[in-house]
RNA sequence: GCCCCCUUCGUCUAGUCAGGCCUAGGACACAGGCUUUUCAUGCCUGCGACACGGGUUCGAAUCCCGUAGGGGGUACCA
């Protein structure tokens, strides 16, 4: 059975290259029928944050990422937290150092620069320089006692190590650029490569789809499964997502721009902002200079007050834009990888049907966010509107807009009302005219330039008013016979009418069809939005 | 510095492993047009690429060598 997993490390919000890498280990166990776990790698104490594993689990899931394995759910490899199999480690540290192929050492770090800085001098990779005779545990033991950072080192074999990748091939590396690195920290903690490794053998890992910045990592892998007597799993290193800048996709992206941008803008209030960010006005001027970044929620709200649109980095950032989760794993899996019927707009289990781990390609990519714009358009007439309907009320409660209040009914018929949307932003921006109240409507400056203020509007809307007023069934159909009769008569083309009614009614240029917006609001709001636009529009 | 990987339209890519079917196909973006009561949507047209230099071959985007550029690694991070 084939066996995928993900390998997040706790140490934030999960973002998006971590997704596309989780997707491709799902669509590779859905595909062929087998398993995906989660698990999470939280060896590094010093780099975890506790909401972190959570977050992930949650991001993952409203992608519709669900593994059959996991922290939360269990399974016959449990635990899945790395810090919970300490032990197990141990074990097989232990039974390295037994078998004469890891030692003890207990070099210090400055001790450990200055022979790699000699090696650079000297123009050739450093290579720890292995002891002749290995400590024994009491040796160990004893430094340990005196306080020396005492560790473990895997030996490197000998000859060349030949890494076979589905991506790229066999890479070769050669004898002499191993050195010998270190599976156990001073800390008593594995390190990533040993426990990964140990954990991959004892879950029934048989393939490991990884970024690309995992293949130097690889021949210590495979020495360390030859070193224990462990099979060997099938490796594709994926190419990665770079951002616009050039270099990996980071989390401090968000953080960049919004720095960028303040010092951009003098008019900003630092002040208010800092307050904003929870941060000294010191801290906030270190947070500019980039010396620190700020958690990511703090840099979103910040981002808000200034009315900033940040670059989407994390998940959690796509969901707050109004992106559908299909939209954004449609994207992503074609992102380095190509479907071999050549579609690119798929929904989810087509993903799965398709998927074939020999087309992933070699080159790193750039993420086009107005592609993906263009895959969620796509999506958004593709899922059922119950569906939709969950993921607005989502994004609404997200962003905690006022919207949120109306009843289902409401909000589907917006929907309904906004087809061809691009995103949820979209649906709010159109959909306004319905958070207005009839005396209260303010107008847009350009609307007024471009509508109200021509001739003869307040004449247009006091006559259209007069006959809406007449109308019996307050239904789409006769409203829209209204307005077209009402054009015919007096020889005006539909924009002469109904766009004054729009703006008197959303106090701007956009709605959704003048008739079906006029439905949603009634009769009687309708009539007295009018009035207050002919009192405005007399008022010029 | 050392090691590894990569290089097709502005962007994502097909084609490269098995050389001719490629006067290089698609998608997004962009420009123009049509549809439309607005914004979108939808439809049509256009623009637009094999990094460079050498080979091999009757024939190269495809194979080989070199150059340049980009990315990654070089931790008691993962």
């Amino acid at each position: 059975m084939i066996v995928t997993r993900f390998a997040p490390s706790p140490t934030g919000y999960l973002h998006i290259g971590g997704a596309r890498t989780a997707l491709f280990c799902l669509l590779m166990a859905r595909h062929n029928n087998g398993k995906f776990i989660l698990r999470i790698e939280d060896t590094d104490q010093k780099r975890n944050t506790p909401t972190a594993t959570q977050q992930v689990m949650e991001d993952l899931k409203w992608l519709g990422i669900e593994w059959d394995e996991g922290p939360d759910c269990g399974g016959p490899g449990a635990p899945y937290k790395q810090s919970e199999r300490l032990e197990i480690y141990d074990k097989h540290i232990n039974q390295l150092l037994d078998d004469g192929k890891a030692y003890y050492c207990w070099d210090t770090s400055e001790e450990l620069a200055e022979m790699r800085d000699k090696a650079q001098a000297e123009k050739r990779s450093f290579i720890y320089p292995r002891p002749e005779k290995f400590p024994t545990r009491e040796e160990a033991d004893a430094a340990a006692a005196e306080g020396k950072p005492v560790i473990v080192r895997l030996c490197m074999p000998e000859g060349d190590i030949v890494v076979k990748d589905l991506v790229r091939g066999e890479v070769t590396f050669q004898a002499g650029e191993f050195s010998d690195f270190v599976i156990r920290k001073s800390d008593g903690f594995p390190t990533y490569h040993l426990a990964c490794v140990v954990d991959d053998e004892l879950m029934g890992v048989t393939h490991i789809f990884r970024g690309q910045e995992h293949l130097m990592n690889t021949p210590g892998h495979q020495a360390l499964q030859d070193a224990l007597g462990f099979s060997r799993p099938t490796y594709a290193h994926m190419s990665v997502t770079v951002s616009e800048g050039g270099g990996k996709l980071s989390k401090r992206e968000r953080g960049k721009a919004l720095a960028k941008a303040i010092k951009a803008d003098l008019e900003i209030d630092r002040e208010e902002l800092a307050k904003i960010g929870e941060m000294s006005i010191e801290d906030f001027d270190e947070f500019l200079n980039g010396k620190i970044t700020p958690d990511a929620p703090l840099v979103t709200a910040m981002a808000k007050h200034i009315e900033l649109h940040l670059p989407e980095i994390n998940v959690v950032d796509f969901k707050e834009s109004g992106f559908l989760p299909e939209a954004v794993t449609n994207f992503v899996a074609l992102l380095g990888w190509s479907s071999p019927d050549g579609q690119e707009i798929m929904p989810f289990e087509k993903l799965i049907e398709n998927f074939d781990p020999t087309r992933f390609n070699k080159t790193n990519s750039l993420f086009d966010r107005k592609k993906l714009q263009a895959f969620n358009t796509e999506h958004m007439k593709m899922v059922d509107s119950d569906k939709l309907l969950g993921y607005f009320k989502d994004y609404l409660v997200l962003n905690e807009l006022e919207m949120g209040k109306f009843d289902d009914d409401t909000l589907a018929t917006l929907l309904k009302l906004c087809e061809g949307a691009r995103n949820f932003e979209d649906v709010v921006n159109k959909s306004n005219f319905i958070m207005l109240k009839a005396d209260t409507i303010e107008f847009d400056p350009n609307a007024v330039k471009k509508v109200l203020s021509k001739d003869g509007v307040a004449e247009i809307l006091t006559e259209v008013k007069d006959r809406l007023n007449n109308l019996e069934a307050w239904e789409a159909e006769p409203i829209h016979k209204v307005i077209e009769v009402m054009c015919e008569e007096k020889q005006l083309g539909m924009g002469k009418v109904a766009q004054p009614i729009r703006v008197a009614i959303a106090g701007c240029m956009v709605s959704p069809a003048i008739d079906a917006t006029l439905v949603m609001l009634g009769k009687d709001e309708t009539i007295a939005r009018i009035d207050h636009a002919i009192e405005f529009v007399k008022g010029l």
